[in-house]
DNA sequence: ACTCTTGTTGATCGGATGATCTATAAAAAA
DNA sequence: TTTTTTATAGATCATCCGATCAACAAGAGT
C-alpha cells in the first residue's frame, strides 16, 4: 500500500521546475487528459496525471477556463496556418497533384487522436474557436478549391461548395470513424484519400496529364 | 419576483400524472435535454425544465445512468430497424434508385438535433450502444451496398469497404457540419445526396437506365 | 364525505469539484 | 554556509451534484 500509491512519474521527490517548463507539462497532459475524458474532466485527476497536486494548477491557470483556452490554442494553433491558399491555387501544378498533397498533409496533422477529440467535444460545446477555424478552413481552403476546380472543370456540370463540402466531409470522416467511434482506421489511408479526390475529379471531368 | 419564479408547464400547482405518461414525458425532455447540454447534464436542471422537483426523476430512474439508457433507447430505437437490407438488395430496381431511396429516408432520419448530438456525445464517451449501431450498419447496409456496388460495377476498378465508408462518411457529414458545428444546413439536401450517390456510381462505372 | 393509494414535494446527506490560503522545501543568490 | 526567493504541497472552503427519506396531497374507490 506505501509504494504503491506513489506519483506515476517521480516517485515522492518534490520537483521543483522552472515555471515556463512546468506550464508546458501541464499543457501537454491537459491536452490527452480533455481529450481522452472530455473537456468536464476534473482537475484532481489531472493533477494526478501530472504526479502533482491539484491546487499547482492554480498557480499556472487561474480558472480551469483558463487552462481549457490553453489547451484550445496548443491543439489548434499552427493546424491550419501555412502555405496551403498559395499552394492549392498554384495552376502550374496539375489540380489532382495539389489537392493530394493538401489532403495527404492535412490528413497527416488532423488524423490525430487529441486533435480530433478536442475539436469534436469543443464542436459539441459551440466553442466560438471552433467557429472561427471552421469559417478559415471555409474561406482559405475550400473556397479555392472551388474555384480551381470550376476553372479546370469541362462539361455542363459545375460543381457548388457543397461538392467541395462532400469531398472534404468524405475524408475527414475517416477520422472520425477511428477516433470518436474508436472504429478500425484504414490501413493505407492515403489510397482512400487518392480514391476519394479522384471520384471527385472525375465527377467535374477534370482529367490532367 | 413572485410570478416570476413559477414553473414553466403548469405554475405552481402540483400536477398527478399516471406513471407511465410521465415517465414518457421525463425521457422527452430528457433527450432534448442531454442533446443540448452534453451527458453530464445535471438532474436538477432537466427537473426545472420538467417543471417539477429533482427527486421525482428518481422515482422514475434508479439512477442517472438508467435515466440515460432510456435516452439512449429512445433516440436509437427503430432507426435502423425496416426493411432497408432487402431493398437495398433487390435487383429489380436500378441500383441508383435504390441507394438514393435509402439514403434520402435514412437522413430524414438521422439530420436530427437530438439524434445527431447524442450519438455524437455517446460516441465520444465510447459508449457499447454506439458499438453495436455502428457494427449493425456495417452489416446490414455498407456491406450490402458493396455488394451490389460490385455486382454492377464495371471496368477494372472493383469498390472496396473504404469507398462505401466515404459514401456515407460524405452524406454523413452533412449531419454533423450542421447540428454538431452549427453550420448552416444545405438548402436541398437531396440534391446534395443524389450528387454524392452519382459521383460514386460514376467512378465505379455503373450506367443504369 | 371518507379512506386509501401513491405521485409529488421539500429537506437533507455524502461525496465530488473548483478554488483559496498557509506552510514547506528546493533551488538560486549572497 | 547562510539567506532569499518561490515552486509546491496539504488542508480547507463553498458550492454543486446524485441520491435518499419522510411528509404531503391529488385522484380513485367506496
Amino acid at each position: 500500500m506505501d509504494i504503491a500509491t506513489e506519483r506515476d512519474g517521480d516517485a515522492g521527490t518534490r520537483r521543483r521546475l522552472p515555471p515556463q517548463e512546468r506550464r508546458e507539462q501541464i499543457v501537454n497532459e491537459a491536452v490527452r487528459f480533455f481529450a481522452e475524458v472530455g473537456l468536464e474532466g476534473n482537475t484532481r485527476q489531472l493533477a494526478k496525471r501530472l504526479g502533482v497536486t491539484q491546487s499547482l494548477l492554480f498557480k499556472y491557470f487561474a480558472t480551469k477556463e483558463e487552462l481549457l483556452e490553453a489547451v484550445y490554442e496548443k491543439v489548434y494553433l499552427g493546424r491550419l496556418s501555412s502555405d496551403w491558399p498559395d499552394r492549392l491555387t498554384d495552376r502550374s501544378v496539375p489540380l489532382r497533384t495539389r489537392l493530394l498533397a493538401f489532403y495527404t498533409e492535412y490528413s497527416r496533422l488532423i488524423f490525430e487522436h487529441d486533435w480530433m477529440r478536442i475539436f469534436m467535444f469543443s464542436g459539441l460545446a459551440g466553442a466560438a474557436l471552433n467557429h472561427r477555424y471552421l469559417e478559415h478552413l471555409g474561406d482559405v481552403i475550400l473556397e479555392p478549391v472551388l474555384a480551381e476546380t470550376a476553372a479546370v472543370a469541362s462539361g455542363t456540370r459545375q460543381p457548388s461548395m457543397e461538392d467541395i463540402w462532400n469531398l472534404h466531409g468524405g475524408i475527414v470522416y475517416i477520422g472520425i470513424r477511428t477516433h470518436i467511434y474508436g472504429l478500425p482506421a484504414p490501413e493505407h489511408p492515403e489510397e482512400v484519400i487518392a480514391s476519394a479526390i479522384d471520384k471527385y475529379l472525375a465527377y467535374f471531368g477534370v482529367s490532367e496529364i
